[in-house]
DNA sequence: TTGATCTGCAAAAACGATTTAGCATCTGAT
DNA sequence: ATCAGATGCTAAATCGTTTTTGCAGATCAA
């Protein structure tokens, strides 16, 4: 008291200034002393503890934007992975690799393979409310993943001043990376090869973009092919647990069926335990087909089949995408799509290995 | 050619100012271009072309510090997870959620919930090499994990002029999260409770400071409630396969074991798959105690028994921790051992649901 | 012809930090 | 008494942006 004003904003943020003011010193002064320069810059012990007691006391935090851009040089291109809090989380670390990779490898000539990948999450639903999404003040690329319909909704009326990746989603004006079409009826397909014939697909509600058309892919190719509908199991999010309470349900109320299409692997793990609960065998007595979204489905017991495509192509395809974008490509806005991959394993009645 | 100076260096990065000189505008303009802002700002058309011919010529990037800088305000903490590209990744999901909470539930008065989280990633032993790490101009605070040796000895020697918090290791002048050091004593008591008396303990090389704790925790007390050496067999990595091939060739070689203890929840996914293909069932001839490191261990075959932390406590822990630290708690460097849980499944013959 | 209004842009201030150059004052040697 | 060097700090420049203010010249009305 006395010398603090006294109309001062509650709390506002603690800068050099200010703890230049509170110590009496000035801020080339305090600088040195933060930065531990003190012996170099000479200044006197005292001089020294008066102002980091300023600091502390004052709750001191850098401003790292000022910092990052006083010292320069490098290291300023910041990608961002933007997902949304309920997501599925494990494929964000594809990502995250892909882009250290990508970059790493010097496909990005600007940044001289120096740059910082920030995580942003949002409540589903919400991406609007994302600071520097539409101010671009926070990152100079994003890459999108897991948004929900409104979310999309939102995208298509905005455009955002950066280039930007979506996974799995088509919206106009956006680049792309996006699972082959066919996945579904690609799954249908090998299980009728396995001589199935009485067919159901497990997914989770509500259905995004990739898995309606999972599933709709796989009702279709079906009823073409057997001349009869599969049946239809809906888990109520897309946990292993609430794929073996669906799955367990739907074995009670007695419908027989002999192959099994899961729109997620931990659908597929979740109905595992039911079947085998139930005292059916795989794939003796029911063959199942996953989409490899678990790097562990190998190690399922048995070994789950999987056709879809990989996190990690994925990963490295949006990755390209972004970099491709960023140098400087302007309007391009690709779509991609990536390929599939079949992977035959005993679930599907295959292979024994 | 003829305007531009011919000494220029080579790739120096585009900046407003370059973009102004190459239209032959003011800095003020091109800002109000690239910021869609020329309606407003009464930009004529051509110009407005001009300006954006040259961004594009340029490869302009805008720099996100000097944005950020000048936008002012808030969201200016910035959270860095710094981890190895080689460490199992799914631990660091857990991490970013529990910031992210912690700070939406807004335990941290400085940021008003407003802050960014980076993701750091260095090659094995190369921590020193993190542009930033020693400066302090890329995040005001960081959580370290998946060190190695050669890393925990650099940090050893270093101090770093932010709040760090380290995840199972522990060094001096640094806070700490850690598990409880009696994971694998419990686990050896688990499965002599469950009557085993020959038992192994799996494991991947080289040990990590916790992986060590738990072996010698279970060699330790196995040998001193059944006064004899467990078996230790050492695979080549962490991963499910290198643990499958370490079981395999341990079980061909003959030894007849009854309780296993797999310190990652990948080797024991390794080892089922082994132990079942020579006919062994799971738990009657040999029962398996993991870690629970994986979310899905209640869904293995049999749902396996973990003794260990959750990730979960853990990166809430040390989410708690950092945020301590960033709100002026300065000379605080506390280490917190996360307790203990045991969960009892099928895997060690305990429940059979 | 003369203000008044509009157009189109330039100049300068500001964001928060670090570093360089430089200015007093003090100390010790001659 | 004087000068050299050390000591301890301040002032100013700078990083790359955005926004505000203002100034010329053109257009229009009277």
């Amino acid at each position: 008291m006395g010398k603090t004003k006294p109309t001062k904003k509650p709390r506002a943020r603690a800068t050099v200034r200010g703890i230049a003011a509170a110590a009496g010193v000035s801020i080339g002064a305090v600088s040195s002393v933060l930065n531990n320069r003190h012996v170099e810059r000479r200044i006197a012990p005292e001089t020294v503890e008066k102002i980091r007691a300023a600091a502390t006391g004052l709750g001191y935090l850098p401003n790292i934007s000022a910092k990052r851009l006083r010292s320069g040089g490098k290291n300023n291109v910041v990608l961002a992975l933007v997902t949304s809090f309920e997501a599925p989380i494990p494929l964000v670390n594809h990502f995250i690799i892909a882009l250290r990779s990508a970059m790493a490898a010097g496909k990005f000539p600007h940044a001289e393979g120096a740059f910082s990948v920030m995580i942003e999450m949002f409540p589903a639903g919400r991406l609007h409310e994302l600071p520097g999404l539409l101010s671009g003040d926070h990152f100079n690329a994003a890459i999108l993943l897991n948004t929900t319909a409104e979310d999309d909704a939102f995208l298509n009326r905005s455009a955002l001043p950066y280039p930007v990746v979506l996974v799995n989603r088509l919206i106009a004006g956006y680049a792309a990376v996006v699972e082959a079409p066919e996945t579904g009826s690609r799954a249908a397909e090998i299980l009728i090869r396995a001589k199935r014939r009485r067919l159901a697909v497990i997914h989770g509600s509500p259905l995004t973009q990739t898995t309606r058309a999972r599933v709709n892919g796989f009702m279709h190719r079906g009823a073409e092919l057997l001349g009869q509908p599969a049946h239809e199991i809906k888990s109520a999010t897309l946990s292993e647990s609430a794929g073996y309470e669906a799955m367990q349900s739907f074995l009670k109320r007695g419908p027989e069926i002999d192959g099994l299409y899961a729109v997620s692997d931990a659908l597929a793990l979740g109905a595992y335990r039911a079947l085998k609960e139930h005292g059916l065998k795989i794939p003796s007595d029911v063959a199942v087909v996953g989409v490899g979204d678990y790097e562990i489905s190998p190690f399922f017991d048995p070994p789950l089949t999987s056709v879809g495509v990989s996190h990690q192509a994925l990963a490295e395809e949006a990755s390209r995408l972004l970099l491709l974008q960023l140098g400087g490509v302007g309007a391009a806005r690709p779509t991609v799509t990536v390929p599939l991959a079949e992977t035959l394993r005993a679930s599907s009645g295959h292979r024994l290995g």
